[in-house]
RNA sequence: CGGGUUGUGGCGCAGCUUGGUAGCGCACCUCGUUCGGGACGAGGGGGUCGCAGGUUCAAAUCCUGUCAACCCGACCA
């Protein structure tokens, strides 16, 4: 895992300052009480609380920092398919949800719905968006004339409102911050190139290389497709408790919204024809897989390439020389292009300060001290591996540089590591739901099956996902020979 | 919505059985000593006990209702 080049000292605990981790016991442990463990590490790395009406959520700048980067992230990947962005109305006519069978069916539950207005009773009740196809496939009718205007690829930032009876933070509140992106196509074959490729190219992307987490990459059982696709595509991830956790998911929307919509063109042959769509999202609930998905019992752990905060830069003893000798450090880091902070407090105790970084999850952590410049060196601990050791100042940008590559590395490790533990492969039904108790569950489909899924169902028990005998992702539930993934979920 | 648990300063809790109008730890403020792993001492601010009724001379404590949260189930990014 941890390549660490030969110039680099050999890590040496200081005994002077006891063991890295757990020095005080900040959290419920995860083996206690996982959930309890989650309500602790959000409390005590202040990334969120609850807002004042039922569900709602308020994510503190600690929690938000987290999500800006995801933004940009994948911001940036989505926007190198060709997708813009756009905003559309937070309020929507509730007959535009009437429009499309499946999709009022799937939604009605969980509707939020405007009945008054400036005082007045509303003609119409406004739904609140718990997301955008209906809106959205309205004005895509309007410029959707030509298969000139073909692909149609539109992504919007925003917030949406679902009912939720029980809701956790980042998990499920009623209401939370996603992406969501539409797009239609000329053909079928177009719109579930693109399906795949948003969950490829963006989603898996993104979740492996920068939250360090490996994904399962399938489609969803009829069961549990997005209400009025054709098919629904899934990254799910695994906790470190061993449920199953949905990243992401991108949907072929085949032409139906088309259909409910008047999405047509005229295409090369002169004939008017349906479009094909696809809407695809991630949320907030990202930011909850990646503290189940990587915290520890001293809290956050967060991967160096998602990192708001790759390495702080903390001040030993409040001293004209170590404020300044930090601050310098601070700078150079800085300019070499890392996101750095400067904890130069002098009014809280060593510890304490030390803590709160390990809660937070800051990847490198830099100390330095009287003891260290007088060596003309600095104390580098790494929150992943645990370890502390002394480097000389000169070689510091070096040492945090492959301090962060091990420490994106070693996450992503022991993530997937956990993860191939749990797989078990099962022969049936009444196997997958005990293999489900601590992870995945793999049997064929064949053996599984819709009454399978509802049996394994009263357990608690879901199919995730099914991926085709060698692991990747088919292109709809009617191919022969898949396999399906069962498991707990969030 | 069904089962269980719980609501007392910001957080965690005690007090309730045997009514007499609130206490502890942490956090917060001030001063001082500290500061290489959640420091210590002294002083200080903050709650009317989820909410609404009722019983009583008197209710955090008893009764009724209600709301909320958490855990376990059914629905979900």
């Amino acid at each position: 895992m941890s390549t660490r080049p030969a110039f680099l000292p050999k890590p040496k605990p200081r005994e002077s300052c006891g063991k890295l981790l757990n020095m005080a016991k900040v959290l419920t442990p995860q083996s206690e009480d996982f959930p309890r463990w989650y309500q602790d590490v959000i409390t005590k790395a202040q990334l969120a609380e609850n807002g004042p009406a039922k569900g709602s959520q308020v994510i503190r700048p600690s929690g938000y920092a987290l999500w800006e980067r995801m933004v940009d992230e994948l911001d940036a990947r989505i926007k190198e398919t060709g997708t813009e962005n756009a905003s559309f109305p937070l309020l929507i006519p509730e007959s535009y949800f009437q429009r499309e069978a499946n999709h009022v069916e799937g939604f009605a539950p969980e509707l939020w719905m405007v009945t008054h207005g400036g005082g007045k009773e509303l003609e119409e009740p406004l739904a609140v968006r718990p997301t955008s196809e209906t809106v959205i496939g309205e004005y895509m009718s309007k410029w959707v004339n030509s298969y000139r205007d073909l692909p149609l690829l539109l992504n919007q930032w925003c917030n949406v409102l679902r009912y939720e009876l029980r809701t956790r933070l980042f998990l499920r509140s009623s209401e939370f911050l996603w992406q969501e992106g539409h797009t239609v196509h000329e053909t079928y074959e177009d719109a579930h190139a693109f399906t795949l490729r948003i969950l490829h190219d963006v989603y898996a992307d993104f979740m492996e290389n920068v939250l360090a987490l490996p994904v399962l990459r399938g489609i969803k059982t009829e069961a549990e497709r997005f209400a009025g696709a054709l098919n629904t595509y899934t990254c799910e991830a695994l906790m470190r408790d061993g449920k199953a956790l949905q990243m992401g998911t991108s949907h072929e929307l085949g032409q139906n919204f088309a259909k409910a919509f008047d999405i047509q063109f005229q295409g090369k042959d002169g004939k008017q024809q349906f479009g094909w769509t696809t809407s695809w999202g991630v949320s907030t609930r990202m930011v909850g897989g990646l503290i189940m998905g990587h915290g520890d019992d001293a809290g956050l752990r967060v991967p160096p390439n998602l990192a708001p905060v790759q390495v702080c830069v903390m001040v030993v003893k409040d001293t004209d020389e170590v404020q300044s000798a930090a601050r310098k450090v601070y700078e150079e880091l800085k300019a070499d292009g890392l996101r750095v902070k400067l904890d130069h407090r002098g009014d809280v105790a060593f510890g304490r300060r030390a803590v709160d970084a390990e809660l937070k999850g800051y990847p490198v952590r830099i100390e330095i001290g009287p003891r260290d410049l007088k060596n003309g060196e600095a104390t580098l601990v790494s929150r992943v591996e645990g370890t502390k050791e002394t480097v000389p100042l000169g070689m510091l940008a070096e040492a945090v540089a492959t301090a962060l590559e091990a420490a994106q590395q070693e996450l992503w490790d022991e993530a997937l590591r956990h993860r191939e533990e749990r797989i078990a492969d099962v022969a049936s039904v009444e196997e997958a739901v005990e293999a489900a108790q601590t992870g995945y569950g793999r049997l064929p489909w064949d053996a599984c099956g819709v009454e399978g899924e509802t049996k394994a169902a009263e357990s608690g028990v879901t199919v995730r996902a099914l991926q085709r005998a060698d692991g990747s992702v088919p292109d709809s539930l009617d191919e022969d020979g898949l396999i399906a993934y069962l498991a707990r979920s969030y």
